[in-house]
DNA sequence: GAGATACGGTACCGTACAGTACTATTTCTG
DNA sequence: CAGAAATAGTACTGTACGGTACCGTATCTC
């Protein structure tokens, strides 16, 4: 990946990547089909050549966009497995970024935008999943198996067992927020929901002797 | 709604029907911003003019196809309350319907073309949130209570069970299934899930005298 | 400093498509 | 049956926008 940065100029590299930030934004917020390049260039001030001879054309230029997209979401995911014995810590702090991320302006476009090209670009939309979704859920999956190697929870199938954490932990409350601009719920009813997950996931399968 | 088909004849009635099947057709195939309205007067036989007369124009169009699809969906689900002691094959008979509804390539389709529109119709996204998921998130949290009313279930929070059940439900399968056309579950897979999260939802929470 | 390359700016091309206008024909209505 | 309304068909308008061409200037490279 990125492969063409090592041919490039330091000034070349920072108009690539001012032109992919503009981009992100037009596409986020209009996405795919709606996007106008004029707008994006506008944003920039360069020329649409120099567009053009980046990114060649509009469908790679969103499939830039949603690789770094993907790849920054990748990034702020992290379960933190220094000390297993702490892990409803680990897991609450995971659980709110997994939530913070997803129902921030950003997470909420990048989602749709997403799923507005499913149809028309399935390799777009595999990307996105493979490096956010499926990523969290390998992640998830990883620690969940640490965990009961370490004897701190029994679980049958840790994997499983993730994918199931995932899907309650997103609820009603992501589909909401991806249907609906003017859904915001607040910071209480987003803690509420996350306890209710850990619980209802640790309470049945914490081992005894703790 | 609707009260303009008391002004029409049984032909009138007719072609509107045909138009809106042939535009839920091409819109949940290309969503609304690529729909060409040539391509649904060209499935209905119709002229354009015919099209416009009805329906006014092309948003107005889009509003009718996701009213009449959300009406449908309501239809579909729905929770046997006649024999409450069976409420295990009733929850899973409604998780079955849910998931194939959901899963099916018409479900898919609609639940991108909402997304898709969320940002810049979001009225209609709200019908959409509100006559599907927000309908079935009542009707569930409604069958709950009455198993709690007659002593069959301990919830604190009926309709907080419901939707921690529908989200666990949905699951990562769902979020998959928007995002990837190509990902087919088996239904292996769906049935080994739904009896995943009826153990988890029961388990907990049924009384012991039974 | 000379030649090559990148760049901004602007004009342009081609196409797709929502929506309208007009005409001839069919269907409804009284 | 006569007038009105609905319809098919087709042509047209206007516009939005992806992508290209060209020109003059700035920047890089040797």
């Amino acid at each position: 990946m990125a492969e063409h940065l090592t041919k490039e100029t330091p000034r070349q590299q920072e108009r690539r990547q001012r032109i992919l930030d503009a981009a992100s934004e037009v596409f986020l917020e209009q996405g795919f089909k709606r996007a106008n390049l004029d707008e994006v260039i506008a944003k920039v001030g360069c020329s649409k050549q120099t567009l053009y001879r980046y990114f060649g054309n509009k469908e790679q230029l969103f499939t830039a966009f949603i690789a770094n997209e993907a790849q920054n979401v990748r990034q702020i995911l992290v379960l933190d497995d220094s000390d297993l014995s702490a892990y409803e810590d680990s897991l609450r702090i995971f659980s709110q970024s997994y939530m913070k991320t997803y129902l921030s302006a950003r997470g909420r476009a990048l989602v749709r935008t997403s799923v507005e090209q499913a149809n028309f670009m399935p390799e777009v939309a595999q990307i996105f999943l493979e490096e956010g979704p499926g990523r969290t859920y390998l992640l998830l999956g990883e620690y969940l198996t640490k965990l009961v190697l370490a004897g701190h929870l029994i679980l049958k199938d840790p994997f499983q067992a993730a994918e199931v954490f995932i899907g309650m932990l997103r609820g009603e409350i992501f589909l909401r927020a991806i249907l609906s601009t003017s859904y915001e719920p607040s910071s209480e009813e987003i803690e509420r929901h996350i306890e209710q997950v850990l619980s209802l996931m640790l309470d049945g399968c914490r081992k005894q002797n703790q």
